[in-house]
DNA sequence: AAAATGACCATTTTGTTCATTTAGTCATTT
DNA sequence: AAATGACTAAATGAACAAAATGGTCATTTT
């Protein structure tokens, strides 16, 4: 049986997570919050960082799901990768906690933090790169690294959506499908 | 007719900035290695940035200078493209200084670092944009937005020599070429 | 006279100290 | 047996001092 004070812990750390971000939550604050004394935090998480990276495979887990609600096994391997792959973009900006973590990764270089988007890359990575396979084996698409492609069409798209929008003018959904199925699926030769 | 001296400074600070970055490189050192008083690099440079962006002129010049010597007028974009890159490949130890900046820009956010790496980017960008714009008029690659396809084949290399190396196992020249070719000019689709 | 120089100055950066804060413990309470 | 918060050792950062740095300019060298 799950305690409901774990419960609450859970609750009021990945809100000060997401507000305040990693270093500046505190294990007063969460206690605090959460209603509890210090001490039964340490009753069920070890330290600050596995009372985190619990929260974080929930949000990993969170986005898998989004993922697999999108994904049609009807449909072809690039239909579906698009999809996933916008969806999990499109969650990773809607996700207030994912955007904290980006953020507090760059402008103070939290180790916490960059471990966590690390796991989440991986975590994508590992997904498109399992159905990438599957694809190969079913001769949908060319076979060679399934990791590397699915690294490639996760840069490509951060590429489309994120580094061309900091240039500049940014693609709308149908240009970046575009774009994305000429690059990763048709190449540029005649 | 160019002085001797200015010659030195700019070497010097070249060695400097490659070696330590553009923060931990500052003008005394400059004027010690290049056996010259500081006041002298002040009547060639208004100060520090202008000696720097001097630099930047010169590498980014080099870059296309080398990129052109390799580029035949007469082969086709994708067999230009392959040399250019193995050119870039091969001369990579040439290219410290723009290491250093990529490093110096991620580590301690130095502004200086981060305007150069924009105004390399600029540069390649445009570059590899108006050659591609030729090859689409010859109709040897297919119509797209010029800038974009630059963009995106800069960032694939930078994504298979960077970002995939920090993830483990670095990738082999050939490797790099092949992978380069399958997403940019064929596809993965079968 | 023109070019080069380094001592000098204002500002920024770095090193140090120390009071405060924080993660984690554990004797006590519930 | 579970929960707690006062407690401790370690980490942090504010405040101050010292050192380093970019840039100037009166003097020296050519």
């Amino acid at each position: 049986m799950a305690s409901e004070r774990k419960k609450d812990i859970i609750e009021a750390a990945t809100k000060s997570f997401t507000l305040f971000g990693y270093k500046a939550t505190t294990m007063d604050q969460v206690a605090k919050l959460a209603n509890v004394g210090k001490g039964t935090i340490y009753t069920f998480f070890k330290n600050k960082e596995e009372l985190f990276e619990e929260i974080l495979r929930t949000l990993i887990q969170e986005m898998k799901e989004a993922a697999e609600t999108v994904i049609d096994p009807g449909s072809s391997f690039h239909e579906n990768v698009h999809r996933a792959l916008f969806e999990i973009l499109a969650f990773r900006t809607k996700h207030q906690l994912a955007v904290k973590l980006f953020q507090e990764e760059k402008e103070m270089g939290t180790p916490a933090a960059a471990d966590a988007l690390r796991k989440m890359e991986d975590a994508i990575v590992s997904y498109i790169a399992s159905q990438a396979k599957e694809a190969m084996e079913r001769e949908e698409i060319k076979k060679t690294d399934p990791e590397i492609a699915a690294f490639v069409m996760l840069k490509l798209y951060i590429t489309l959506i994120v580094d061309w929008e900091r240039r500049g003018r940014a693609l709308s959904k149908e240009e970046i499908a575009k774009l994305f199925e000429l690059y990763v699926f048709t190449g540029l030769s005649q």
